[in-house]
DNA sequence: TCAATGGTAATTGTCGACAATATAAAGCAT
DNA sequence: ATGCTTTATATTGTCGACAATTACCATTGA
C-alpha cells in the first residue's frame, strides 16, 4: 500500500525549498510566496511604506505574476498592503494612529477571547498553557526573552488563549490578521527590555484567572495587558521617530545590489 | 483623449450590467465581479454551501478566470467562501455555530464602536444620524420596514455608528466583512416582523446615548441590541431548519435553466 | 455483492503575452 | 523661464493556453 518505491521519482524535487518553512503538502505556490512575502514584510526586510513592484517580486521569488498577485491580494486583505488600481501596492505605513487603532481592536477582541477561554477551555489545554508559562519563565531567567517576546513566544501565549476561546471567527481575525501586524510593530520598533518581565507577570495573572474559570477577571487582566503592551510599543515608536527625524536625509546604505526590492521613499 | 469612438468595439459587452451599481470609474473588472458575486451570495441567489465552478462563473460574468479568481480570493478573505487547494471553493454554510460566533464578535466590536462614536462623533454627524432615524420611523410607519431592515436600512444605521468611531481598522472589519455575512443571514432567513419595531426603538435609545456623549451607556445598549438581533435570526433559522427537515428530499424547483450556478448538494 | 485499483475526464494552478492605464519626461507655446 | 500639452515608458490589468492534481467511474478480483 504505502509503498515508498512507487513514489521514488517525486521525492527529490522538494530540496530547493530554501526557506525554513517547508510548506506542507497540498499547499500551492501562491501560498508559499504568501508566507515568504508576509515574513519579509513583518520582519522589516521589505521596509514599511515602500512600493512593491510585481515584476521584481516575481523574479525574486522565481514565480510568475499570477501566484504573486494572489499572494499580494491576500496580504492586502490582511491590511499589510495597500493597493490602488492601476497604480500599485505599498506596504502599510507604521504610524501612531494605526497603532492605536490596532490595539483598540485587540483590546476588545482579546478581552473577549480571555473571557471565553476561561469559560470553555479544556482542562488539558489549561495545563498546557501552564507548562508554556513555565517555559517562558525559564527563558526569561536565561535572558532569552528577546527571541520569545520579539518574535514567536509572546504570540504563542496569545494564540493559545484565542484558540481556547473556540470562536473560529475570532481566531481568524486575530491570528490571521491582527497578530501579524502587531508583530510587525514589535519587530521593527522593538520593545523595552524591562517590559518583558512585566509582560510575563501579566501573562501569569491571566493564566491564573483562566485556571480558576474567572472569565470576568481574565477579560479585565487581558485588556489591561494589551493596553500596557500598546503603551510600550508606542513609546518606542515615538523615540525612534524623533531620532530618525534628527538624522534626516541620510539613508543607511542600500544593502546589496542583488535581488532587492524597489523601495522608493514613502512619498509624503 | 476621451474619444468614445476609439472604443466603439468594446462598449457593447457591458449592457448586461443588469446590476444597479454601475461601478465607478477607476474600478477594475475584478472589483465589479467581486461586488456582483458578493451580492449574489449574500442575497441567496447562489445557495449557501454550494460549490462554485470557475469556468461557469467566468462565463456567467463574461470575464476571464483571472479577475474571477481575484474576486473569489477576496470573497474568501471575507469568509464568504471556503476554498481548498486543487479542490475548489464553496459558499459558506449557514449554521447555528457560525451565527453565534459572528454575533459574539459583533457584540464586542460594535459595543466598542458605539462607545467611541459617543466620544468622537462630530455634532453634524450626530444630527445626520437623527435624521436617518426619522426616515426609518417614517418607513416603519409605512410598512416599508422590510426593505430597510432586511436589506440596506439597518446596516445603514450600523455603518454610521461604526464609521463614527473613527477607527479605520474597526470600520474595515465590520463594514467590509462581518456586515455582509450578517446581511446574508437576514436575507436568507428573514426576520420576524415584530422585531423591526423593537429594533427601531433600540436604535433610538442608542442614538440618544450617543447624542448625550454617554459612551458607557451607548456601548451597553449596542451590545444588548446585537444580542437581541442575534436571537431573532437564530430563532428564525431554527424554525426554518425544522420545516426544511420535515420536507426533506423535495428541492424547491431549480429556478431557470439559463445562466445558473453549479450547485450540488452541500455534501454532508 | 462489495471492495480495491486502474483509467479517464474535469477542474484547478500556473505561465507567458497582450492591452489599457498612469506616471514621467520632453517639447512647445506663452 | 514657466506652464501646459503631448509623447513615451513602465507598470498594472486582463486574457487564453498549458500543466498538474483531484474526483469520478468503470472494471476486476475476492
Amino acid at each position: 500500500m504505502n509503498d515508498i518505491l512507487s513514489t521514488i521519482d517525486v521525492i527529490d524535487p522538494v530540496p530547493e525549498q530554501t526557506d525554513k518553512a517547508v510548506a506542507e503538502v497540498g499547499s500551492t505556490v501562491a501560498d508559499r510566496v504568501f508566507d515568504q512575502l508576509r515574513r519579509a514584510i513583518v520582519e522589516g526586510e521589505i521596509p514599511a511604506g515602500s512600493k512593491l513592484s510585481e515584476p521584481v517580486l516575481a523574479e525574486r521569488f522565481s514565480v510568475s505574476r499570477g501566484p504573486l498577485r494572489e499572494a499580494m491580494r491576500r496580504l492586502e486583505s490582511t491590511n499589510l498592503l495597500e493597493r490602488r488600481a492601476n497604480v500599485g501596492a505599498r506596504v502599510v505605513a507604521l504610524s501612531n494612529e494605526t497603532l492605536l487603532e490596532l490595539y483598540q481592536v485587540r483590546e476588545a477582541l482579546e478581552g473577549m477571547a480571555a473571557r471565553l477561554a476561561a469559560e470553555q477551555m479544556s482542562d488539558e489545554a489549561i495545563e498546557d498553557l501552564k507548562d508554556l508559562m513555565d517555559d517562558h519563565r525559564r527563558d526569561v531567567a536565561r535572558d532569552y526573552w528577546q527571541t520569545y517576546f520579539q518574535q514567536e513566544g509572546d504570540p504563542d501565549f496569545h494564540y493559545r488563549i484565542v484558540i481556547g476561546s473556540g470562536n473560529r471567527r475570532l481566531i481568524r481575525i486575530l491570528c490571521d490578521d491582527l497578530y501579524h501586524l502587531a508583530r510587525m510593530y514589535r519587530c521593527q520598533f522593538g520593545m523595552k527590555s524591562e517590559r518583558a518581565r512585566d509582560a510575563l507577570k501579566e501573562h501569569a495573572l491571566i493564566v491564573d484567572a483562566i485556571a480558576e474559570r474567572d472569565g470576568e477577571l481574565a477579560e479585565l487582566l487581558m485588556r489591561r495587558h494589551v493596553r500596557a503592551s500598546r503603551r510600550s510599543v508606542e513609546q518606542r515608536l515615538q523615540t525612534d521617530r524623533l531620532t530618525a527625524l534628527a538624522a534626516a536625509g541620510g539613508k543607511p546604505a542600500r544593502s546589496r545590489p542583488g535581488p532587492r526590492i524597489d523601495a522608493d521613499k514613502p512619498k509624503r
